[in-house]
RNA sequence: AGGGCUAUAGCCAAGCGGUAAGGCAUCGGAUUUUGAUUCCGUGACUCGCAGGUUCGAAUCCUGCUAGCCCUGCCA
């Protein structure tokens, strides 16, 4: 588990723990509320979670929604329902907005200090001023505006006294800082819109830069964890904190986002697949969101043991999904029955077993798992076998049917085909097998041995069922610059087939295997008593080649 | 180019001055009523490159190279 991997934050961790520079671990997971979560986000709850967890401490969840012009409830209601579906309980359920009265008042604070001021200058003028990367920025005139005039153009902002954009808070720290981020960053701005939360009850946002570090610091957050891309603003955040009249001193450290192959990570990519239509939704089971791996059938544990073996540093990285699929195959080995589906059926007459007659044969469901016990399955002269399982005219190694050829039947019998039937098409329709009585599987048969073994679906009492077949959401390979050009367009395959009678009673979200096909799920949105519906959550791994 | 960061096998990733863990993937072989599972085997004469310090360097120092991030009133 957790407890053998060990990482760089881990370590500061356990060094911070040692000197008893906190007297526990204090951990937060901070969502914006303006998307669905996806597997990145996953990797930094189970490194938030466990961490405090491992340490004996607590962790919230905070929603950090500082910009009413980008978030919903409905984004804080689906975040919740993920978080809790992976398996982990919250300490306390906070808002950045519960905090913006606290905010203000820090805010204040600075002005009174003489360490912020109210800019009047346009967003343009302030770009210009701010220089760029190699040239340094210019002071604003606003810079020395008194202590009284702030407040009282501050406390004007908060009234709603100017428009959008009219005004800003920015710190004043330094305009020719090589650190973009301490160029006066902006605090507050104006923006005259409802709040999910707070309603209308405010018209001036705090900025994520400033509000952070106070939101950690209100909560007593001890190690504040985020990606990479906010190293930068570490300077900023520590400003903060040596300038809030909090107690709590949280220390922000980075670690490197997780990138997958096959897929895309970015909302912003992710939202234009939703609204173009190359999936069906945020929880398509092509999308690495979590709701979308969920519908898949990703189960939680696959998912969390993924995101404990991958690692945590802080160098770039681009995790082969294969490495999530195998978490979810070694998960489900002992915990799914294991079952049998044809997906392309092809008839099979057993010429010389009795007309009309089925007889019940017992079954293990699942063989590395007594415990799982039997169930009972048809067999007749009628049966279903996968359309791949025959080749009139095979190549060597191919120990499958084949005229003349003489094949175990799982749970059944040996059979051997004799002919086959063709339609106008040339479409092979009907396979002619015999059986040997002999051959039943439990006898302790062993007089002839054969290379292959088939699964099976009795016509008679089949169930019809739809299979969907996922494959890679974005064709790594692919040629050209923009995602869309990746968009893999046979990322879906659909198949209508057959599976045992007693899969009726398959539930929504019920996870089997299908013999030698692979894990599928029970489909909970469309899968219905009348209808049943399997999503493919990862395919066997196989070592045959045609 | 100013600043910040990273560089260990195909992919993740340990390693913290004493002579390169582990996982995924790959490829072999054994077992197998899933071409699955399981088991066993498989790869770094070397840690981005070049120097230096040291009895000893992936680990310390210097220089270089490559990649990522930063000029939102987004987070």
């Amino acid at each position: 588990m957790s407890e053998n991997n060990t990482h760089f934050i881990k370590h500061i961790v356990t060094k911070d723990m040692e000197e008893k520079k906190y007297e526990e671990v204090v951990t937060r997971f901070p969502p914006e509320p303006n998307g669905y979560l996806h597997i990145g986000h996953a990797k930094s709850i189970v490194l938030n979670f466990e961490l405090a967890d491992e340490f004996h401490g607590r962790t919230n969840l905070r929603f950090d929604d500082t910009n009413p012009l980008k978030e919903d409830k409905e984004y804080v209601d689906a975040i919740k329902t993920d978080i809790e579906w992976l398996g982990y309980e919250p300490e306390e359920l906070r808002f950045a907005s519960n905090y913006f009265e606290d905010m203000y008042k820090q805010a204040v604070s600075l002005i009174e200090r003489g360490l912020a001021y109210v800019e009047d200058l346009s967003q343009e003028e302030i770009r210009e001023l701010r220089g760029t990367l190699t040239e340094a920025g210019k002071e604003s005139p606003s810079r020395t505006r008194s202590i009284e005039e702030n407040l009282e153009l501050f406390e004007q902002m908060r009234q709603g006294k100017f428009a959008d954009g009219e005004k800003v808070l920015r710190a004043k720290i330094d305009m020719s800082s090589p650190n973009i981020n301490l160029r006066d960053p902006i605090l507050y701005r104006i923006s005259h819109t409802e709040h999910h939360n707070t309603g209308d009850t405010w018209c001036i946002y705090p900025m994520y830069s400033f509000a952070h570090p106070l939101e950690d610091a209100i909560e007593g957050v001890t190690h504040s964890l985020c990606t990479l891309e906010f190293e930068d603003q570490r300077p900023l955040y520590d400003w903060v904190i040596a300038h809030a009249n909090l107690e709590s001193t949280p220390k922000q450290i980075e670690f490197a986002r997780l990138n997958l192959t096959n897929t895309v990570m970015s909302k912003r990519k992710l939202k234009q697949l939703v609204d173009e239509n190359y999936v069906d939704g945020w929880d398509d089971p092509r999308m690495p969101t979590i709701s979308g791996l969920r519908r898949r059938g990703f189960t939680p544990e696959s998912i969390k043991q993924f995101c404990r073996e991958i690692g945590v540093s802080k160098a770039d990285n681009l995790v082969d999904f294969r490495m999530l699929e195998h978490f979810l195959r070694e998960d489900l080995k002992l915990k799914a029955p294991r079952t049998m589906a044809v997906l392309d059926p092809i008839k099979v007459i057993i010429t010389n077993y009795p007309e009309g007659h089925v007889e019940w044969l017992p079954a293990d469901i699942n063989p590395e798992n007594d415990e799982m016990g039997m169930r009972e399955i048809p067999f007749s002269k009628e049966i279903y076998i996968e359309r791949e399982d025959f080749m009139e005219d095979p190549p060597k190694k191919y120990f499958r049917l084949f005229p003349g050829n003489e094949v175990r039947i799982k749970h059944a019998y040996f059979i051997k085909c004799h002919d086959f039937v063709k339609d106008e098409n040339g479409k092979i329709t009907e396979l002619h097998c015999t059986y040997d009585p002999e051959t039943k599987s439990g006898s302790g048969f062993n007089a002839r041995k054969v290379k292959g073994t088939l699964h099976y679906v009795e016509a008679s009492q089949a169930v019809p069922a739809e299979f969907r077949l996922y494959d890679s959401l974005i064709d790594d390979e692919a040629e050209g610059n923009n995602f869309l050009d990746h968009v893999n367009e046979a990322s879906l395959t659909v198949q209508h087939g057959f599976v045992e009678p007693n899969m009726k009673e398959a539930a929504p979200n019920d996870k089997f295997q299908f013999f030698r096909h692979g894990y599928f799920n029970v489909d909970p949105q469309d899968s219905t008593e009348e209808k049943l519906i399997f999503n493919r959550i990862v395919g066997l791994k196989s070592s045959f080649k045609l």
